[in-house]
DNA sequence: GCCCAGGTATAAA
DNA sequence: TTTATACATGGG
């Protein structure tokens, strides 16, 4: 991949199948504030904002390194998204309609605890407040970064108890975040493992949180762990899944699974007069 | 007030 | 094994 130097931080020329609205503001990230002039957001204990224009990718304060060894596999430059969009194109000419509606949509790279934790906050909740939810989360308990906060390690939270997260006003999720912070501070569970274990083996593991069922594992998963494999199934997915695809199962899906929920999910929730009864 | 929100734990059938 | 209900909170 490409890339120069700027006053402020890099530009890289010729991205191509990326739109920053539909990977940082889909409900894969809660971190990402559009700005007007970009997308402004902390990961990886560093502040940046990300621009594009045509398919010239601006990340402004950012270093050469860090754009090599953060950003770049942040937004997962490097995997060929046009390819894969052909591929899984063939399985099902609605999947076909539903990649073709939203291109720019990305599976991110970020942190295995951040996705676990923000996704355990997202069960039974809608975006709007899941986003406030984990700013006060990071106000409360991450370090200063830049105009923000980072996101608060395990090991931070492993040491407090529920009642400390009242300020979040997190509801029940608040014992399910702590008992998620003590066993993954403590090794008792695994995230790297998750990485290249066998994919039932990796669930079952998350699976040992309080709190984590087959939906946050397989978020997790899929955006923490870039298990691209994993089919997250909500009741958006399981609807569009019945009256969609309905000669399909999530495994069928294939190797990039992931890729393929992502386009689905997006164009039902563009859609939803294909779920009106008839 | 009522319903729902990118679910899960728990109890009961 | 499958199906119902509570769970905290806030916006529509």
């Amino acid at each position: 991949m490409d890339y120069k130097i700027t006053e402020t931080g890099v530009k890289v020329e010729g991205v191509t199948d990326l739109d920053l609205a539909q990977t940082l503001d889909c409900g894969q990230s809660f971190r990402w504030a559009d700005t007007g002039d970009g997308f402004r957001g902390i990961a990886f204990n560093r502040e940046v904002l990300m621009r594009l224009d045509g398919n010239t990718l601006y990340i402004d304060n950012t270093t050469a390194e860090d754009f090599e060894k953060i950003w770049m596999p942040y937004l997962d430059l490097e995997l060929d998204y046009g390819a894969i969009r052909t591929e899984i194109s063939r399985l099902h000419p609605v999947l076909a309609e539903a990649a073709q509606y939203a291109p720019g949509i990305r599976i991110l790279r970020q942190e295995p605890w951040e996705a676990l934790c923000t996704f355990i906050i997202s069960q039974n909740n809608n975006i709007k407040r899941i986003k406030g939810i984990v700013a006060r989360l990071c106000e409360s308990f991450g370090e200063p970064v830049g105009s923000g906060f980072s996101f608060p390690e395990a090991e931070r939270l492993a040491a407090l108890e529920a009642e400390d997260l009242t300020p979040l006003r997190a509801g029940f999720r608040a014992k399910y975040i702590i008992d998620a912070a003590r066993k993954i501070s403590s090794g008792e569970v695994n995230l790297e493992m998750c990485r290249t274990a066998d994919y039932d083996e990796a669930r079952a593991e998350l699976m040992k949180i309080k709190g984590v069922g087959k939906k946050v594992a397989d978020c997790t998963l899929l955006f923490g762990l870039h298990r691209v494999e994993a089919f997250p199934v909500d009741v958006w997915m399981k609807r569009a899944m019945e009256k969609l695809f309905p000669d399909m199962t999530p495994e069928s899906f294939g190797e990039y699974a992931g890729i393929a929920q992502q386009y689905i999910f997006h164009y039902s929730r563009m859609h939803p007069e294909l779920f009106e009864d008839n």
